[in-house]
RNA sequence: GGUGAGGUUCCCGAGUGGCCAAAGGGAACAGACUGUAAAUCUGUCGGCGUCGCCUUCGAAGGUUCGAAUCCUUCUCUCACCA
């Protein structure tokens, strides 16, 4: 049963090329009750999903929703080729093994927003590995030079006269042909990806298909309000991590980025969130209690309406009424480490691992960092009688319960 | 293959014989202010039970009372030429 909602469709896209291409075809399968395929190809190195990515992976199943097929490629025959340029480290020559262990690290990740049953999984070794020198000369001979250096990347480093390599011709060239080989509708990707997923559309035309549209996404911004959400930059929400985890970096966003998430993570109707808006500014709703709403969204996502609300609380518990919270680390204090029923304070934030080395145990407690039970400790030499359940904290959110 | 420039503490980047655990910026971490906001301000930011000592400036040797700085070899990166 295919259901199109326009608007959800075209929630918060980039662009989609070309617009009344894409109108039609999705008009067209709904009147013949048949199915788009839509495809979205992935790289099988770095399978820790995270917020970054679920704006695409969002988008597919919205899709999914309306009823239509929605491909997860995965390029494994493109990470087992590797990059010859080695520029890249994302890019590193994959072993078969790997691959699989990576794909199913992503099927994992990825259900928890994608629906399994409505998802075809797609490995473009299928195809690829199956191709003789001459498949590959036909592949080549559907494209040319010019077309290619038409890429913004590929032109600059052309003009410049740095190099590019042959195979860097080939990625684009491969990617495109998994549409061909898939016969892919629509298919998804970054804005990044734009040429790429143009280069399917030609391939497709030159194979006899209908050309696929495309559709880019734009790229999330991380918690740090600047850059794009990545996993290098340690500015992520990594879908796999825990409920209060979640919510707490939801929250540590600024107002302005709120909506940009409200937006592209989420599917609050877009009335609800000009609504919203409109409170804001009329001073009626607090900020937070908007971002809280955020983050109470995203958290569900991943987890439950349930699991969500526990988070809130003790976010609550831990930032709002300054409290701890219930589950919390415990560490064991070994016996030989205590001199007569006493400890050092450093040596104890050290063996508990809340400080890397003496020194900085030292520089958190002279900067006040550092309280047990409630009270700061500011004297870096001070001994401590064995704190038996007791609960050390640094910062405002570390904390760690000592037993003994 | 040739020529030139360079590899500095998490990152960028100053430092060309002692005043260097190494300027400045960024990131990070703590504190203040708050809504765990953001922004801002303050402090810290190699190790050591720390007013002193130890280990760091691509690697290994060497010169020197003393080397991130000078020399030799090696190694890697980048640029230009071919």
């Amino acid at each position: 049963m295919i259901k199109n909602d326009p608007e959800l469709l075209k929630r918060g896209i980039e662009e989609v090329l070309p617009e009344e291409d894409f109108d039609k075809k999705i008009q067209n399968s709904e009147s013949k009750q048949k199915p788009l395929i839509i495809k979205a190809g992935f790289d099988p190195t770095a399978p820790d999903i995270h917020l970054g990515h679920t704006v695409l992976i969002r988008k597919m199943r919205h899709f999914q929703q309306m009823g239509h097929t929605v491909v997860f490629l995965i390029g494994d025959f493109t990470a087992m080729i590797g990059d010859p340029t080695g520029k890249s480290e994302t890019r590193k020559k994959l072993s078969r093994e790997e691959v699989l262990i990576n794909a199913e690290t992503y099927k994992k990740q990825v259900f928890k927003i994608l629906d399994p049953a409505k998802t075809v999984i797609e490995f473009n070794s299928r195809w690829c590995s199956g191709m003789d020198f001459a498949d590959v000369l036909e592949l080549t001979s559907h494209y040319n030079v010019a077309r290619m250096l038409e890429r913004d990347d590929f032109s600059k480093r052309y003009k410049s006269g740095k190099s590019i390599s042959i195979i860097e011709f080939m990625y684009p060239l491969v990617q495109g042909y998994d549409s061909v080989a898939l016969k892919a509708d629509v298919e998804l990707g970054g804005t990044d990806q734009k040429f790429n997923l143009l280069v399917g559309r030609d391939l497709q035309r030159e194979y006899g298909l209908e050309p696929q549209t495309i559709m880019t996404l734009p790229l999330l911004v991380g918690l740090d309000g600047v850059q794009k959400m990545s996993k290098s930059l340690g500015n992520y929400i990594g879908i796999d991590e825990k409920p209060a985890d979640i919510f707490g970096k939801v929250m540590s966003i600024s107002d302005e980025l709120m909506f940009t998430y409200f937006n592209l993570v989420t599917d609050i109707p877009f009335a609800e969130i000009e609504e919203i808006k409109r409170s804001l500014k009329e001073g009626t709703v607090h900020p937070r209690d908007v971002k809280v709403r955020l983050a109470k969204d995203i958290c569900s996502q991943f987890y439950d309406e349930d699991i969500a609300n526990e988070a809130e609380q003790q976010f609550n518990t831990v930032f709002v009424k300054k409290d701890v919270p219930d589950d919390i680390a415990e560490f064991k204090l070994p016996e030989n480490e205590t001199t007569n029923g006493k400890i050092w304070i450093v040596k104890l934030l050290v063996l508990s691992s809340l400080a890397k080395s003496n020194g900085e145990a030292r520089r958190l407690i002279q900067g006040g960092g550092v309280s047990i039970d409630g009270d700061k400790i500011s004297d870096p030499d001070f001994e401590l009688t064995v704190p038996c359940s007791s609960i050390l904290k640094v910062g405002k959110r570390r904390f760690i319960k000592v037993v003994c």
